[in-house]
RNA sequence: GGGGUGGUAGUUAAGCUGGUUAUAACGCAUGCCUGUCACGCAUGAGGCCGCGGGUUCGAGUCCCGUCCACCCCGCCA
């Protein structure tokens, strides 16, 4: 094909398909591109070989689709070193046009700068684009090595059902409606976790499948409506069986995609663990990005021990625990701090700037000093009330140095976490630690493991169960179930990346008296849960064996693999952030009989 | 639901405190050119300034509303 000619092919006659790229005109001489998804090769066009092919030539447009047939030769002293073929060109001496084009609306290029509301109307063409198919095709080269890794190890791939049981809890579902039954809804499958695990329960004892999954959510760059999972599930297994699994197809899956040997930086063949309080703690998320430091420095108790320490802020924290409104072992409020080295010559205006950021996020504000001499704090309200003991314990604990700017942020837990989280690593991009967007040819992967089991629902104030209430709780917090639930640690674990979740699973609860305090401790009745899940609940006490499993999201996978700047474009067709297709027009109104036979009519 | 950025020629952008005929680059068309590869040269066509109101003698520019795309918070077990 195009992209493959050689210097060795010289001399050969080949027969190309493919688009014109570009045309050069020289009067005399024509130069056409021609582009297929191998790469592009210089065809030229000389009345000398043939009169039909140049006229051919000179009519030829961009994008138009060519077949020619033509020979191999050198380029002599006129090599292209910028393409992979500029050694050779091929002299055309017959040629077709299977189609012609109108003029695209944007070049076939990879340093398109067109807005992409018009590249995914015109998918199709933007697909032409050689970034966009080698994302393409290594996604082909991941489902490839997937399946191979499965197989081989004696795993089967099984189908579950798309249009299933509406299951309450999770992500929102699209619904199907019934024709049968009219007032009736399928949901389409979130993901097949309910089947994986009957599954498991029928015995078919090492399960996966490259799946698709639906939800209706809100959209972000690395989530779509719609996306595939590589789910897993393994009967008999603990923890470790699934970790090492699921490396051994990580580590060959960089390979195969990336040609990146793992095993260079992770010599056992095992990804490092984190458990998920170190990983909250230090970097306010369970998804860090270990490609950089700029770790959270935790102040509450600090805080608490110098009654505020004069800071207005602070002291109504520090009031709540001495008052004892406040449980010490579970913050309902913290105070975090991230300190931007003097390195990083952050002005008065970059902190203004940093301060509307974190006020985007719902922050009320980033109360902030610069370091001066001895320790003082400068440029900053809280430099006339913070006491010397707050000061120069803080400065302590961050090891703050001249020049440094520390920005604290206090409140509610999982605010301060996600603001602090989301600061830190805007303040990595800023600094140049890491790029906008891609690797810098740097992966960090780690696993993020012993999560809670339950998290507090603010709205009704119970425990709910932070993942599924099907996640088998460690042994050693069953008494917990009832005493302190908010403490019990659970076999969750997820696979990070970068920053990103990449994949996340637990070891299932398959024992029924466990299951039933899980459903007592989230306030689930025994009627509520048989009417919910009863037919899981049912084979569970029908011979279920332990199990667990885990998926990948395979787009957000191939995505950071791609070094791509979204989950769009490693994805063939897919929908903007409202969930519309800009090419096809989906989703539309349909026709009011298709209504009717479906009996439901739009309420305003 | 909330916050932010953007929308001007086919594409990408410029267009200041409102003012005469709305610019540029690329692309496109026509002609010239036998070694270009970001080809070059000449000429030319191309505009509902997202949409709807308002202020004004006058709006691409100011105000209000709305739509679309993107990023974030909420949400996504």
């Amino acid at each position: 094909m195009c992209g493959d000619l050689r210097a060795e092919h010289i001399g050969k006659t080949v027969v190309l398909f493919g688009w014109v790229q570009s045309r050069r005109d020289h009067g005399g001489c024509i130069f056409v591109d021609l582009r297929d998804r191998t790469g592009v090769v210089q065809v030229v066009f000389d009345p000398s070989v043939s009169d039909g092919c140049f006229a051919l030539g000179d009519a030829a447009r961009n994008e138009w689709v060519l077949g020619i047939r033509a020979e191999v030769r050198g380029r002599g002293d006129m090599k292209n070193p910028r393409i992979a073929t500029g050694d050779i060109e091929v002299v055309a001496s017959e040629a077709t046009v299977f189609n012609k084009s109108e003029t695209p609306p944007f070049a076939i290029e990879d340093n398109v700068d067109t807005h992409e509301d018009k590249r995914l109307e015109y998918r199709y063409l933007d697909l032409r684009r050689p970034k966009l198919q080698k994302a393409l095709i290594a996604r082909s080269q991941m489902l490839r090595t997937t399946r191979q890794h499965f197989t081989d190890h004696g795993f089967l791939e099984v189908e579950t059902p798309f249009l299933l049981k509406y299951t309450p809890g999770g992500a929102r579902n699209f619904l199907v409606p019934s024709r049968h039954q009219p007032g009736s809804f399928y949901a389409l499958a979130e993901s097949p976790q309910l089947f994986k695990q009957l599954l498991m329960v029928g015995g078919y004892d090492r399960y996966f499948q490259i799946v698709r999954c639906f939800r209706d959510e809100d959209l972000r760059l690395d989530r779509q409506p719609e996306f595939t999972q590589i789910d897993v599930e393994m009967s008999f297994v603990n923890e470790d069986d699934i970790f090492g699994m699921i490396e051994g197809l990580l580590f060959k899956l960089f390979k195969d995609v990336l040609g990146v040997d793992l095993h260079e930086k992770y010599p056992s063949g095992h990804l490092p663990r984190m458990r998920f309080e170190e990983s909250m703690r230090r970097f306010g998320n369970d998804k860090p990005d270990l490609r950089f430091g700029l770790e959270h420095h935790e102040l509450t108790e600090l805080v608490v021990q110098h009654d505020g320490g004069g800071i207005p802020f602070f002291e109504p924290i520090a009031k709540k625990f001495k008052s004892g409104t406040y449980r010490k072992d579970l913050p309902e409020e913290i105070v975090k701090a991230i300190v931007i080295p003097a390195s990083a010559n952050l002005s008065r205006a970059d902190g203004d700037k940093l301060e509307h950021y974190v006020k985007g996020m719902g922050a009320g504000g980033l109360a902030r000093a610069k370091i001066g001499e001895s320790g003082t704090w400068t440029q900053s309200p809280l430099q006339k009330s913070v006491t010397d003991g707050m000061r120069e314990a803080i400065n302590r604990a961050c090891n703050l140095q001249l020049g440094d700017v520390i920005c604290f942020q206090f409140g509610p837990a999982d605010k301060v976490h996600t603001i602090m989280a989301n600061l830190r690593v805007h303040l990595a991009k800023r600094m140049g630690l890491i790029p906008e967007s891609g690797s810098a040819g740097r992966y960090e992967l780690l696993w993020i493991t012993d999560p809670p089991l339950f998290e507090r629902d603010e709205a009704s104030k119970r425990w709910a169960a932070a993942h599924h209430p099907f996640t088998r709780p460690h042994d050693a917090c069953l008494d917990l179930l009832e005493q302190d639930p908010g403490k019990v640690l659970c076999h969750r674990y997820d696979v990070v990346l970068n920053g990103f979740e990449i994949g996340g699973g637990s070891i299932r609860l398959h024992d029924p008296s466990v299951q039933a305090r899980v459903f007592k401790a989230i306030g689930i009745s025994d009627e509520e849960a048989d009417q919910k899940f009863g037919f899981l609940l049912k084979a569970l006490r029908l011979g279920a064996p332990p199990h667990g499993g885990i998926a990948l999201g395979m787009d957000r996978l191939a995505m950071l693999l791609m070094d791509a700047e979204a989950i769009r474009d490693v994805i063939a067709f897919p929908k903007t952030q409202k969930g519309t297709d800009l090419m096809t027009g989906a989703p539309s109104p349909v026709n009011p009989e298709q209504l009717v036979e479906l009996k439901i009519s739009p309420i305003k």
